[in-house]
DNA sequence: CAGCATCCCCCACGATACTG
DNA sequence: CAGTATCGTGGGGGATGCTG
């Protein structure tokens, strides 16, 4: 378990010109990692849908290996947004489920999807047209 | 240029429930993919201040090399999110600006961008008192 | 100024095997 | 079932140098 890094805190001044973030080294860019790589996106939508086991999320979200499950689900963890709940029986069980700030972020994210798969058409009309000018 | 692979089309079954994101080789991850990488979510962002030319954007997104400036840019642009303008001129001057999708999916991306910066205190707050537990 | 070409590195990720 | 450990690869991404 890495240590967490001291926090710098930006000034109000800073935050209120549309912030830190085009700033290296922000804090918001690691959490914002998190949630927009690849299988973060997904299993945050997919966790609005309520608590699911592990192998639920495995099989929900198409193409995760077990590895990148684990490991997304733990950034989510840290940040947080994910709550982990082991039930000590054999076979193991454990449940994940969004907290309340892992739900609001969740929906943002889910609008960006959302939008993408609604809009799809045109996006992959216009790459056809440009790909034949 | 690669040529553009033919689109599959999900049927609308499949869009109610939720959607073919959690299919693999799903087109919408693609577009995903460029929009939530680590340098197009900050691009996307920059530019909803309006049009801009290579060179402010390079100064904007602190960090960002010139090539994956470029080659952000060409992915935005290849998903239509964007509009490049070249003039004639020497020395050369280009200007990038949002389409009108580019700016509807660049407000998505922000709105998740600031409830990150919105809410890092408490999310640096929780990595804390992980840790310490 | 706005790139493209080239080289190179690192790590995100997948595949496989093992465990409590 | 729900993970860890290990290994190998691809490509994201940086640095540098060159052009119109």
């Amino acid at each position: 378990m890495k240590a967490v890094e001291i926090p710098f805190a930006p000034s109000l001044a800073d935050r209120m010109q549309r912030g830190d973030l085009f700033t290296e080294k922000c804090p918001s860019r690691e959490i914002l990692k998190h949630v927009t790589s690849r299988w973060g996106v997904l299993l945050l939508v997919a966790l609005l849908s309520g608590t699911q086991r592990f192998s639920d999320l495995r099989r929900k979200v198409n193409g995760i290996s077990e590895k990148m499950l684990a490991q997304t689900l733990q950034w989510l963890e840290s940040d947080g947004f994910v709550e982990r709940i082991s039930y000590p029986v054999v076979p193991p069980h454990v449940e994940y489920t969004l907290t309340q700030s892992g739900t609001e972020i969740a929906k943002k994210v889910e609008a960006l999807a959302d939008w993408i798969e609604l809009n799809l058409p045109e996006i992959i009309a216009a790459q056809i047209q440009k790909s034949e000018q």
